[in-house]
DNA sequence: GTCTATAATTAGATAGAC
DNA sequence: GTCTATCTAATTATAGAC
């Protein structure tokens, strides 16, 4: 079918945008390189996506549905009734999913503070998992989740995200299973206790 | 003295390329925008820094040098012997200088993983924090050592390189004092126990 | 030392052939 | 649906006036 095809076109340029943004950052890549890992001309992102722009927020749409579906994944494979090992599981999946998507947090951080991107992100994407944060969390007091919350984030994918400067640093490849299980124990230890 | 006038102009350019370039990243910002932002001209950017590249290694220097003048603080202000103490006030006052400092993370997040200024930032500054977070921990197993380095990096920092994003989906400013001492509190208590 | 003017390159977006 | 060619604007770096 013409559809497929057409799908499976806007799927290529919609990842290599993700990847060639998360590596390079939004101004640091040009359409015509990602056009060019993509397998297509730059015409074909116009005409597929209107601008870079639209592609940005395409890319977006397909990095949160593999956020969502992960979450899913993680909450349907627990049914363990122990709070503690829930909690426990959750940090560890959080580890697992920034090792296997080391694109999310440079994706996000790569979107500034005042720019109109960032407005649409946290109301299109942010938003919901924090949402989903906070009704995960009611055990904590209401004026700790922010901060949890991004204790979370930014301990859990901060070192594969930065993979490469940590291999330069201490020799270690923080993306060797191995290591993402080390990482994993260690953060759960030191943020589920007693 | 002319001495002094040029240093003084040479540190308005490098402290509007380090907060632009924190804001808006490397190949975000213009030369032409930093120019204006320190109240020059671009040309005079040139005059004083031959490339956009060494401006960004002078602002890297720049900001470099006000960490270590804070780790060097926070170390003098510390003559209490109890080591969970002094590892406590080690966390709180890296929580301190993330809220004093939002650019520290996101300039360097805006150092991709492969481009040349990512290895010269790690061999220039990144190697000598690293290092000296080394010979603070040695009570760490060894293996642990670049995981927690990198947990307290992103926890400590993260909502503050976030701030307006957590605006937006919280309703608290984490720049806010009692928030910064709220981030400091949580977050001492999950790294530092018994 | 600082500014103005400009050269050379590259970017995103458009138009039209196939 | 995909590609080639081109337009316009913005970028860095340079040259020269003051």
């Amino acid at each position: 079918m013409r559809t497929e095809q057409r799908d499976a076109t806007r799927e290529q340029i919609v990842r290599a945008a993700l990847f060639a943004i998360s590596e390079s950052g939004y101004d640091g890549v040009s359409t015509r390189t990602i056009a060019a890992r993509a397998g297509v001309t730059q015409g074909l992102l116009t005409y597929h996506f209107k601008s870079k722009d639209v592609l940005w927020r395409a890319a977006a749409d397909y990095l949160f549905a593999t956020i969502d579906e992960a979450l899913e994944l993680a909450i349907a494979g627990l049914d363990n009734p122990n709070p503690k090992d829930v909690r426990r599981e959750t940090v560890r999946q959080m580890v697992i999913f920034g090792s296997k998507h080391p694109e999310t947090m440079r994706f996000m951080m790569d979107v500034g503070e005042t720019e109109s991107r960032g407005d649409w992100l946290v109301e299109t994407h942010l938003r919901r998992i924090y949402q989903r944060f906070c009704a995960d969390n009611t055990d904590l007091p209401k004026a700790d989740i922010p901060h949890v919350f991004y204790i979370l984030t930014g301990a859990s994918m901060m070192i594969f995200s930065n993979s490469s400067k940590c291999r330069q640093l201490s020799g270690i490849d923080p993306l060797a299973p191995e290591e993402v299980q080390r990482h994993a124990d260690i953060l759960a230890d030191l943020l589920v206790r007693d």
